[in-house]
RNA sequence: UGGGGUGUGGUGAAGUGGUAUCACGGCAGAUUCUGGUUCUGCUUUCAGGGGUUCGAAUCCUCUCACCCCAGCCA
């Protein structure tokens, strides 16, 4: 019989303070109500230490953590689901403990792992035998596939259902002692061949794998299967809601049946859909293959969704939990824009970002009327929208370098940066006037000369008159040589879908090794170039390339862009 | 007639019998020493049919579409 746990019904409040309402909020707050629990609220996070993390992980951290945080005295475990040797490593514990408290959540001394219940949970299993609830069955993996039926037909009962409760104690014992080779046997719940959920169609819960563990070594030979030892670890630590993904719903009967049969205490399962970013994949097996085909350069590539890789692209905490909030949390399958990801970036780094000038793709502007060898600092503001973060001063001379692209020898309409006799300002400088166009034997602009108007110190015209743009520059002979990465979307479809390699977006990288940057920037680690993005140094490459490399973690919004990209078509 | 789910603007979510709401995106404008930020306006939606009701995204019913499940993975 079908049993909704979360009945549709009055409207609840949601939880806490923080107005938030989902439903799984909701089936909390009707717990709470009526004192289920006691009135506990505690959650845990569970990865199996097989890979890293993603930002699909970073939605179900936010979710446990912060359902935990909103409610008096509510706890989130961390908690290791691993009970596959063969796929498990140390190495995997680390960085996923370091991306959760990275993100900013603590889970305390709770750090648990599944392997740390295995006697207990070998003790469960033998009672689950001595209720004739489980059997030892000596089938072959290939021909329990053919007693298990498919999806339209009924399985067959296995013909060792039957064995006598001593016979699979007997047997169970031999399997931990070692007495049996790797998969000649397992243990199975006895439940039923003919259900049309196959999960119930006697399930393994034991398998011989003679593999050694990170934690346990080799004292085990015997480990038990996801669905009996996730809902037993629960139930140790005393979870109340045990929150897992769309997948596994088919799985809650039988994590029910397990805690039933064990009359243990009973956390409920609620699923929600898993999260998906369009122009990029969130899964292991999909970011497994990017890294071993090399499309990547490894899990923390500033393009993979990885929690490092977004890390190492300058993606902060806080982004990325507003992220987590906005998308909010329900039972459907759906895709998130790629856009609101990079809204939260922006809007984080827009307030707590300094600003600097770099020149991305130089271009010599010689001030003809300056001075030859006089320098000025100029004074220039490190964040317009926070006054805390001060002033500081940029050195001006008469050899400068632009943006290239911020000069059209033959501009079009709504262009209205540099150009032939064209006044623009210099940010926080002067405003200057293209007097001549340098070209080298190809024909390619190589130098601009300009003059300035000395009234127009700190970029103001006592006359009042105005410019139609402000460009970004700084100092030929004082700025310095960097290396500037440019990402944009790791596939160019919204949604990769099987054949994701397929579309692969062919620029998602772009390399700029002769960038010039502000004096002043080597000491800030992120920042805004102005004009062109938010960017952060990268540490690693930084020292291997011995010059500053900066990653860009989101450009500007770009309105000129987009002209630009009409025009285009 | 295998089982389990899900359908609300371009996207993600709220809404649980009483004017369909919010965010992102897109478009237009204002402000601006960043074509940034900020501000304003516009844009477009209840999968479909039938029923109940004064009134339906919401209740009933039929249909359609999509997702998940046949690991000794999690």
């Amino acid at each position: 019989m079908k049993e909704k746990k979360w009945k549709k019904g009055e409207r609840l409040e949601s939880t806490a303070s923080t107005g938030r309402s989902d439903f799984i909020r909701d089936i909390i707050s009707e717990d709470l109500k009526i004192n289920k629990n006691d009135g506990r609220v505690h959650t845990r996070f569970p990865p199996e230490p097989n890979g890293y993390l993603h930002i699909g992980h970073a939605k179900s951290i936010c979710l446990n953590f912060e359902i935990a945080n909103e409610n008096k005295e509510g706890l989130c475990n961390l908690r290791f689901d691993d009970t596959n040797p063969i796929k498990e490593e140390a190495e995997y514990v680390d960085s996923i403990k370091e991306d959760v408290y990275w993100l900013g959540f603590d889970w305390g001394e709770r750090e648990y792992y599944a392997s740390d219940y295995f006697e207990t949970l070998y003790k469960y299993a033998v009672q689950l035998i001595k209720n004739t609830k489980a059997y030892v069955c000596d089938l072959s993996a290939d021909e329990m596939r053919e007693y298990r039926g498919t999806l339209t037909e009924p399985g067959k009962d296995s013909p060792y259902r039957a064995r006598s409760i001593e016979e699979n104690l007997d047997l169970f014992e031999r399997m931990r002692a070692g007495e049996f080779k790797d998969g000649s046997r397992t243990l199975r719940a006895k439940i039923d061949m003919s259900s049309g959920n196959i999960n119930m169609r006697d399930p393994v819960i034991y398998r011989i794998q003679r593999a050694v563990h990170h934690r346990t070594g080799d004292k085990w030979c015997i480990y038990p299967m996801y669905d009996f030892a996730h809902c037993v670890s629960d139930s140790i630590e005393g979870i109340t809601h045990s929150l897992c993904t769309l997948e596994f719903e088919d799985h809650r009967p039988l994590y029910d049946w397990f805690l039933d049969e064990l009359a243990i205490h009973h956390p409920q399962q609620i699923e929600f859909a898993r999260l998906n970013i369009t122009h990029t994949v969130l899964s292991k097996r999909k970011l497994n293959t990017l890294v071993n085909q090399g499309h990547v350069t490894g899990w923390d590539d500033p393009r993979m969704p990885t929690l490092s890789g977004l890390r190492r692209r300058g993606y902060t905490p806080e982004a990325i939990k507003n992220f987590c909030d906005r998308i909010g949390v329900a039972r459907r399958n759906s895709a998130v824009d790629m856009a609101l990801l990079e809204h939260c970036v922006r809007e984080d780094l827009n307030k707590r970002a300094p600003r600097y000038m770099a020149v991305l793709n130089p271009l010599k502007v010689i001030i003809d009327n300056y001075p030859e060898g006089q320098v000025e600092e100029m004074d220039a503001v490190n964040n317009p929208e926070d006054e805390s973060m001060g002033k500081r001063k940029v050195p001006f001379s008469r050899e400068l370098y632009i943006e290239l692209h911020d000069f059209m020898e033959d501009p079009p309409k709504k262009f209205f940066r540099l150009a032939p006799g064209r006044e623009v300002r210099l940010r926080y400088a002067y405003f200057i006037t293209c007097k001549d166009v340098v070209k080298n034997e190809k024909g390619d602009i190589i130098e601009l000369h300009c003059t300035y108007d000395p009234q127009t110190k700190g970029g103001d015209a006592p006359d009042k008159r105005k410019v139609k743009a402000t460009l970004h520059w700084v100092s030929a002979a004082h700025s310095r040589e960097a290396e500037v990465r440019l990402y944009d979307h790791l596939f160019s479809v919204p949604e990769p879908g099987k054949d994701f390699i397929d579309h692969l977006n062919p620029d998602s990288l772009r390399v700029l090794t002769s960038c010039r940057i502000e004096p002043a920037l080597l000491e800030a680690d992120m920042c805004q170039f102005e004009r062109l993005g938010y960017f952060c140094l990268d540490p690693q490459e930084t020292f291997v390339k011995r010059k500053p490399v900066f990653n860009r973690t989101v450009s500007l919004r770009d309105k000129w862009g987009k002209i630009q990209k009409k025009a285009g078509r």
